[in-house]
DNA sequence: ACCAAACCGGACCAACGGGGTCCGGATTCA
DNA sequence: TGAATCCGGACCCCGTTGGTCCGGTTTGGT
């Protein structure tokens, strides 16, 4: 359905209160503040880590600090990180082999304008844009009625 | 890892080859055609055919007819019309009572911007862009050499 | 020196959805 | 009347996702 894991969606949350709290916090503590399971944030975390978002201290008063801001963070970056590389169709970067039938299907290649434009507009969109404010249950006084699109 | 159906997939190639061809094709014809199975073929075009895309003869003689230009044809129709509504979380739309832990969850409708994104991008890519050439087979004398782009 | 806290890496398993097939019914043309 | 074809749905298999858990390693405190 075109659509990201549930893991991305947990990334932005824990990033967003790595970057409200600041400095250096514990797996265990961000999971407490988001409310979601411990060994899910921890997940999420290690991919994170891998993928240089965050540093891991390790050893006790260890914990995760976020390496950029989040304003300074392409959405596309986290879903490279959690998902992989953002490619619409299975036969894609040139990968010979794969595809059993590669000599008959005629769309091999096609789709890379797409995955490009797809990629664009996610690099486009940084994480601070789509975070949620400081405080979950904290109503901003007024954000932005954004557009409800509906399938179109 | 963000990406579309396979069904999506050949209903572009199925979609080209009825413009290919042109006029009113059986399914089991344009299966053969396609070098896909029949009974996907079949599927494929139901779906379109639900969107409105296509357009279905029953009876004998019957078939498939395509009812406009791939050229005015936005890719983004024929991944709702295949892969259901573009969104890329689970929570949107502001269904309430879809997520156990809405009261909770910080993110609700902020992927908004993020699907108008995607949505926008997508509808400025028409099916004909990414359409194969002609006829399978058949090397086209110069294509673009389209831009292989990597993970990122 | 020892222990507790925390990250790291990997394996593991259940649940969901996608992909593919098949069947009975309805419709149209020869 | 019969053959060809679409239509709508049910069905099952497999891969991926998601969520969990465990042992190992590093670090700071007592």
């Amino acid at each position: 359905m075109l659509r990201v894991s549930k893991l991305t969606d947990y990334a932005v949350v824990v990033l967003s209160r790595l970057e409200a709290e600041g400095g250096v916090q514990t797996a265990p503590g961000l999971a407490t503040a988001t409310g979601l399971g411990e060994p899910t944030v921890a997940k999420v975390l290690k991919m994170l880590s891998q993928a240089g978002l965050v540093e891991g201290q390790r050893g006790a008063r260890g914990g995760y600090r976020l390496l950029r801001r989040l304003a300074d963070l392409p959405l596309s970056e986290v879903i490279v990180a959690i998902d992989g590389p953002i490619a619409l169709t299975a036969c894609v970067d040139g990968g010979v082999g794969l595809c059993e039938a590669e000599h008959v299907c005629p769309v091999r290649g096609r789709w890379d304008p797409v995955n490009a434009a797809i990629r664009d507009a996610l690099s486009r969109i940084t994480v601070a844009e789509i975070a949620p404010p400081r405080l979950p249950a904290f109503a901003s006084p007024a954000t932005n009625p954004v557009a409800v699109l509906v399938a179109e």
